[in-house]
DNA sequence: GAGGTTAAAGTCATCATGACCAGAAGTTCC
DNA sequence: GGAACTTCTGGTCATGATGACTTTAACCTC
């Protein structure tokens, strides 16, 4: 039994966000444009190359700094890709999924207007309307939206995309947003007030309206399910 | 950006069957002992490493084959590890968690002794009783035994483990040994006979009671849930 | 044929869920 | 300042799923 004599590993990342749109609120994702062959100028999940030195998860985050600057708020390993025809070259290819608040998404574009790096190769897209992917990312984001639709519903993925304080109506608005469907705003509460997962807090968001209590997510309770090695994988803040 | 140069991949299987002992029905799994450093003479899950030209799933099937001769019924990847202190050297290893139907279990038990090849490097353990494993390989059983309780609430998988006709109290007996805890028969009946995932026939099991309608798995419905990509993975057979 | 054993069908209370209603408490418009 | 409007928030009610339990069926062994 011989080695298995060097493959390169590469890690990639799907960041979901929500952003606020003049369509309501949409599932999106940075993707970055590739500049070299194989598929040149086709758009594709951020990422890079694994280490000698780092270990997977770490190099998501890394790479994902490098090319996005963004650092999400989850991270966990979707998939480890590797079929021989997925690229001109043996490449096993170990994909994340992230979430992201939505208000890191504004710091983040407000720290790229100030330093002026506007970049060219970085650009958001709604989940619902990609373009021609590079590699098969595309089956890949699919996945990772069945995963989150999935996780929507028994645990607090949602609250991953929120900043700390809000509203319940901003929470369902999140998970609305992810499963695709409207939902009744007192069954919602009734749900996740008797799930045990948020906090209320003494401060109200004023509007058109009745103000609305704000909640924080509770402390203990972990964002998702468990993960294989609770020291290397999982929440990461 | 340059190439991560050359890590090694390794391809291992914790494949979990059910083996009725005289304390009943226990969740069990096949390791083998390592013949070489590091953890030389440790027991460990069975494995090798990923070839140049296949894909990972088939690597952890022919690796399986040729360690124990096993042949799966249910294949799906667990996790990709690579924490540089896994090991001394830089290795990847990606994770597959495999059922095993228990007449193949035996079928195989025969062919050892058919052959006079008594695998003394493969040895049965049940999954509450292990002995010291090499690298995290603990962790990782513990894992996937969580997976599997998991999937056992939501899908079909523990009809993975058996023949293929069965009792409903055999199919219970099943999901009771991976739950860890006893089931109302009649409740049990009702809930998987409304689910639609079983055919039953029009033959009986007969013993010291009264004769047990015979059932098989309905063939439309998938074992587990979806993968990422339908042509790569999952279910083998 | 009696007794033992498990299969299979049914009953009942309880809990979670979805649909819906009504009052509360802000903002906006006049 | 008050009416209209909006959403928040607490509640009811019917329905379906679940768990605990009972009863009858049909085989085997003695």
């Amino acid at each position: 039994m011989t080695r298995s004599s060097g493959i390169d590993v590469a890690v990639s990342t799907a960041i979901l966000t929500l952003r606020r749109t003049e369509r309501g609120v949409v599932l999106s994702l940075p993707l970055v444009r590739r500049t070299r062959e194989p598929f040149a100028d086709r758009w594709a999940l951020p990422g890079g190359w694994l280490t000698a030195t780092e270990a997977p998860v770490g190099a998501a985050a890394r790479t994902l700094a490098e090319t996005t600057g963004l650092a999400p708020s989850y991270l966990e390993q979707l998939y480890a890709f590797g079929a021989v025809d997925r690229s001109p070259s043996r490449v096993v290819s170990i994909v994340y999924w992230a979430l992201l608040r939505s208000d890191q998404v504004d710091a983040q574009s407000a720290e790229y207007r100030r330093t002026g790096l506007s970049p060219e190769n970085v650009r958001w897209f709604d989940a619902d309307d990609l373009p021609a992917l590079a590699f098969d990312h595309a089956q890949i984001i699919e996945y990772a939206l069945w995963r989150l639709r999935n996780k929507v519903g028994y645990s607090r993925v949602a609250q991953g995309f929120l900043p700390e304080e809000f509203t319940l109506a901003e929470l369902r608005e999140a998970v609305e947003t992810i499963l695709g469907r409207r939902l009744d705003p007192a069954n919602f509460r009734r749900q996740v007030e008797s799930s045990g997962t948020l906090i209320a807090t003494d401060e109200f968001r004023t509007g058109n309206h009745r103000p609305a209590r704000l909640y924080r997510s509770s402390p203990d309770a972990e964002l998702a399910d468990r993960g294989p090695l609770s020291s290397e994988e999982m929440s990461i803040r």
